[in-house]
RNA sequence: CGGGGUGUAGCUCAGUCUGGUAGAGCGCCACGUUCGGGACGUGGAGGUCGUAGGUUCAAAUCCUGUCUCCCCGACCA
């Protein structure tokens, strides 16, 4: 390819909505524009590098046994209904109607499609397991869409879905789909990092994300320092303390707390550490009432594992002022358990703290020198916090680190919810109607490409992992249209490389040499040739890789296997 | 959905407070001089100032409505 024959459409100054790399860049380099919140144009270059990431998923896909299909990407309302999501999912499902009025939504993922093809399709335990797969187009009408095309409303996913006979076979697949993913994100060539996750709407139980490291991630991720444990924070367990909790030495004393309403405060004035605090959160449950979550001071409360408990109103809903005040009878900065009529969970770690302090449950008074089953029971301990640096990792490998990623991909095990709920049923060996059992695997594959520039990119631009750049190398001549002697060399050289099978940009602009790197370093280029008179005369070429902060001379006749050998 | 911004040339922005016939840099086109790290000169093209209405002799500028886009939060693969 030359740059004649393609749109290179770079900016010097990057469009002032534009706040991360990944997303000034892209736009810098001319590889996406935007159309309206969220909604991107890909350009030439931009298609070339997304057509080469789903080029790579779909050989380890085919590899890995999964069969490719394409589904719509408008879906009747009828199969929401009957999985029960049409009401479930939100203003996030955009919905819209035909001529006829009849309803119909964008697909925002293909779980009722897919499962309504193969409970037609697939009759016989014989047909099973099976793996489908499509690389398409979704849309989610995103509350807040940003970043560029990290986090669009119209984007390009690889989804996929298994459906088995039973749970063996489903562990069976995901399983292999865990090391394809690994195998996928590898070739792209990111540093990934599979994590323990939430399943979330999705619904389903076990389930995995993979994510791209990069300090501007959206997401909180911790693993273990030694070892492989890593998990979403979200779905990061806090261990129970292993040491018991220590022998009560004080009393319990009212003690008055004037305007002291939140822990920092209250730890100040009373002079004790915010660990040696309990806080104590009101919220809705699920009838109507109010339930106590009791944490230690110094943790965050985590709203996922809350409310995932019995009787908490979810999604996890604070109670208001009016509430706590009317049924506690005080602030909300006084609250304490003792004496609570509503029930109670109390974090693990925060059992495990004696003679404390808490909210006596009137306003300007706290309580010291508390003690758990001597002032009060104990009532039911849980997991309910958010994990901290250095923690002891779940499975004992070591202790928790935080590091920042961006979801690329998630492997879930549905289980029966969608198959169940649209009776997707087959015969097994004896005969007998069996619900199916499915997993679904999902990989955001325009996501990946703001991946991959955010974890590959310097003052220049862009500087692409070579599977996936538009192209893998730029050959550069210098004031080739002034001798006709280094225009025929240059274009031979061009088609040697062609011929060899080197995806290469040829600069043939009628530009300076300054102007030829900057765009092709700014486009990302991570191989380049520089082909001068000069050269020519000494029979050598220019090469440089990106990432090079010099340039190397290279004899013509070797360049091309010199090359090869760089790419391989 | 709450809070805060924003909208003037392809891009970055000035002009708005204090109303008086639209500006700069970069980019683009032509010609010339240049030619190994985003050259220089001369000339040129390009904007119903987001949009609708109002005030005024006169509106990019003041007033009202509305839309867009961005940021923070809540939410979310």
């Amino acid at each position: 390819m030359k740059t004649s024959q393609i749109l290179i459409s770079t900016l010097r100054e990057a469009p002032a909505d534009a706040e991360i790399a990944s997303h000034q860049l892209m736009l810098r380099a001319g590889m996406v524009r935007q159309l309206a919140s969220g909604i991107y144009t890909w350009l030439p270059l931009g298609l070339r590098v997304l057509r080469k990431v789903e080029n790579i998923v779909r050989e380890e896909m085919d590899r890995a046994g999964a069969q490719e299909i394409m589904m719509s990407a408008i879906q009747p309302a009828e199969l929401w209904q009957e999985s029960g999501r049409w009401d479930h999912y939100g203003p996030e499902l955009l919905r819209i109607s035909d001529r006829h009025n009849r309803e119909f939504c964008f697909g925002p993922t293909h779980e009722e499609i897919i499962t309504d093809l193969v409970r037609r399709e697939i009759r016989s335990y014989k047909q099973l397991p099976a793996n489908f797969y499509q690389i398409q187009t979704k849309f989610r009408d995103e509350v807040r869409p940003r970043f560029g095309i990290m986090r669009a409303r119209e984007f390009l996913m690889k989804d996929a879905y298994s459906f088995h006979l039973n749970d063996e076979s489903l562990q069976e697949t995901y399983e292999q789909m865990f090391q394809t993913y690994s195998n996928i994100f590898t070739r792209v060539g990111l540093n990934f990092r599979a994590v323990i996750a939430d399943s979330g709407n999705i619904g389903g139980n076990k389930s995995h994300e993979f994510h791209v490291l990069a300090d501007s991630g959206e997401d909180l991720i911790v693993f273990s320092d030694h070892g492989n444990y890593a998990a979403n924070m979200e779905q990061a367990v806090a261990v129970k303390p292993e040491q018991a909790r220590p022998d009560a030495i004080k009393s319990m004393e009212t003690v008055a707390t004037p305007d002291q309403h939140s822990i920092e405060k209250v730890s100040q004035f009373l002079n004790v550490g915010t660990d040696q605090c309990l806080k104590t959160l009101i919220v809705k449950s699920e009838e109507d009432g109010l339930v106590a979550l009791v944490l230690r001071g110094d943790h965050e409360l985590n709203e996922i594992k809350a409310e995932k408990l019995d009787g908490v109103m979810s999604p996890l809903t604070f109670a208001d002022d009016i509430e706590i005040k009317s049924s506690i009878g005080c602030g909300v900065g006084s609250i304490g358990p003792i004496g609570l009529s509503i029930p109670i969970y109390v974090d693990h770690s925060a059992a495990n703290v004696s003679d404390f302090v808490c909210g006596a449950n009137s306003d300007g008074q706290h309580l010291t020198g508390v003690n758990w089953e001597r002032d009060l029971p104990l009532p039911t301990t849980v997991d309910i916090r958010n994990v901290c640096a250095g923690d002891m990792a779940e499975d004992g490998s070591g202790k928790l680190e935080f590091a920042r990623g961006i979801e690329v991909g998630h492997i879930f095990q549905l289980g029966t919810k969608y198959s169940a709920s649209m009776k997707a049923n087959c015969l097994d060996e004896q005969g007998k109607a069996v619900t199916l059992t499915m997993g679904c695997y999902g990989i955001g594959v325009s996501r990946v490409i703001a991946a991959a520039i955010e974890q590959n990119n310097d003052d220049k631009g862009i500087i692409w992992p070579t599977a996936i750049a538009p192209f893998q190398l730029a050959l550069v001549p210098i004031n080739m249209h002034k001798s006709v002697r280094l225009r025929e060399a240059v274009m031979k050289f061009y088609d040697e490389l062609k011929a060899a099978g080197i995806d290469v940009i040829l600069d043939d602009r009628k530009e300076r040499p300054g102007v030829m790197f900057a765009d092709m370093e700014l486009i990302g280029i991570p191989h380049r040739f520089v082909f001068s008179e000069k050269g020519l005369d000494a029979g050598e070429i220019e090469y440089k890789a990106r990432t090079d902060t010099d340039n190397q001379n290279i004899s013509l006749d070797t360049a091309i296997q010199f090359l090869k050998d760089r790419l391989s």
